[in-house]
DNA sequence: TCGATTTATGAAAACGATTTCATGAATTCG
DNA sequence: CGAATTCATGAAATCGTTTTCATAAATCGA
């Protein structure tokens, strides 16, 4: 491999010049620049990244926290920031956190060792506090998740209203006797506050809930044939049932009709997200604004890089829309 | 940030020797080990990645190429990948080509620059002698794609029969009049095979085949929906259709509902790949052992690390399983 | 017991760039 | 026209490790 070295010696000149010719510096002559040009063409020459990674003190690469990429929710977000820092010169480093808080705490050493400049979470498992003393070493951005302590920008949605106007949409179409999965596992914010959103939309309505008409830990299509088969048993089933995600909905929808029931006349299913496989099952579902959130996110720390100092907190919110379909 | 040498000196020892605990090297007292490990406690040292790449010429990152990564069929390899790499201390860098030729060349550079170790394909874009010179930078294993000039290792299945399995199982059941839906794009060897791999079926069971039931460029859900508007506007429209991916076929599926046809009386349809979605919409489809070939990627992409040069061609073909469901 | 290994340690070179500092030539300015 | 800038270049320091080489002490073997 040649090196900065050999292009200099071959132009005859220093590898300060070379240097400068590499980074556009000012304050090089015409006649070396061709110079330097044509002996790296020659010698084929790329400069070393690690070399130049030490020196500069900066990876150019950006660590991205999913749970698991197959959640299509989470591989939209990738694809789109993915893309976003392609375009801004970034590369992207996969980190599943598969759920775990010990997996999540083990790629936060990437920061630490300077392997990347920053860290995109679009999840969280474990306390904030975990993360704090992390942001000497680099800037963190959260989307999607959110947490009140992070002092870091934050780009989400208000779940509350999420859930609120998915709720809300079901009472609007007369369904009175509402079941409700819970999506999230454990403590997070934005399971809470989807309940939060949909106890409130039932209490504005004066709606009552049957503790029965709960169903808790519901991620999966797997997860939505269970929740069915719980509902067909019932004495007094739910009308309709407002979920996490799109694929528990389906699930649910798929178990109906494999059922012989009607969708939405015997039971109306809302799913969340408006993934490509709610539109194959004509899902009434609540969508996110992935592309922007991922966006967003990817400004957000890119600028933070730039400035070279961790950003404030900061909170954008954005907001849901309501896909409206068959299944209500 | 505490260097090697803050911890050298607050030991008492040299750089040396505290490097020499930190790769643990042999032949150092256990007492200086302990003097090491607390001084870098104390400094809450962790060494510079960047500066170790550096002088180890090593970056214990991989590349995968994938065309998109939401795109389940990707994302599920990327999964797997990620793990097992994760596993053996390696990091994955995510590079979307978005079936873009440039775009995959340029990701090439990750490798001349010494930013990755080696390259994993999942998908080919570019001519091999594209890529060719890239292996004197680091080692390039393919997966999925393959490529006859490629002299490297490479797991894939055998396209041809994949198709074979899927059109035989639709000979099997009795239809006579099959409609293909060609999914790949441009020269791609995948969709070359599966068609070989389709009109030998037909070959063998001396089955005629309509132009007009030939499909092309049909990858997505909504794809399905353009091949169903068409064969409902056909005087003889194909009795089953074998597709290219369970997308296409979810989407022929849901329009021909739509339309109030029956699956599989009026019309049979048998997808590829076993997605969720396929259990979904309860399509039979030709499953491929997604994990296994990501497992045998990584594995062979570390070993040729390991061994620090590129490994000879060698190819490993993995089998198909056809997973029968209600849709044929 | 004496030479040959093995064990234990450190000084300094190396990895390949960028950046600081120094220096001289060319240009501008009052 | 002389002083102050601006332009152009290179030598050397620097980034933070790992590795080579040298050296000395401890252990081994006959």
């Amino acid at each position: 491999m040649a090196t900065i070295q050999d292009v200099a010696k071959l132009a005859g000149l220093s590898r300060t010049t070379v240097s400068r010719v590499i980074n556009r510096h000012p304050y090089v002559t015409e006649e070396k620049k061709k110079l330097v040009t044509k002996a790296m063409q020659e010698l084929n020459y790329v400069p070393n990244s690690s070399a130049r990674r030490l020196r500069r003190q900066q990876t150019e690469t950006i660590a991205v926290y999913v749970p698991r990429i197959t959640n299509p929710f989470f591989s939209h977000l990738v694809e789109v920031m993915e893309k976003e820092a392609a375009k801004k010169g970034y590369q992207l480093i996969l980190c599943q956190t598969q759920y775990k808080k010990e997996q999540e705490r083990n790629f936060l050493e990437l920061l630490k060792t300077k392997q990347v400049d920053g860290l995109i979470l679009t999840s969280i498992e474990n306390d904030w506090s975990q993360f704090e003393p992390y942001l000497t070493f680099g800037p963190i951005v959260v989307c999607n998740e959110y947490s009140d302590e992070a002092q870091v920008p934050s780009v989400f949605l208000n779940q509350i209203e999420g859930s609120y106007l998915g709720t809300k949409h079901l009472i609007d179409r007369g369904y009175t006797k509402l079941g409700y999965c819970a999506g999230n596992h454990k403590s997070s914010r934005i399971s809470k506050d989807r309940k939060i959103g949909f106890l409130k939309a039932l209490e504005d309505a004066g709606i009552e809930m049957k503790n029965e008409w709960f169903f808790n830990k519901a991620y999966s299509v797997q997860d939505g044939f269970e929740v069915f088969e719980a509902v067909i048993k019932m004495d007094n089933p739910p009308e309709a049932i407002f979920t996490g995600s799109d694929e528990v909905a389906a699930g649910i929808a798929k178990a109906a009709k494999d059922a012989g029931w009607k969708v939405p006349e015997d039971i109306a299913i809302i799913g969340f997200d408006n993934q490509p496989l709610a539109e194959l099952m004509d899902l009434t579902t609540v969508e996110q604004p992935i592309e922007r959130i991922a966006r967003h996110a990817m400004e957000l720390m890119v600028e933070a890089i730039k400035v070279k100092k961790p950003l404030n907190r900061k909170e954008i919110i954005l907001p849901f829309q309501l896909i409206k379909r068959s299944s209500t």
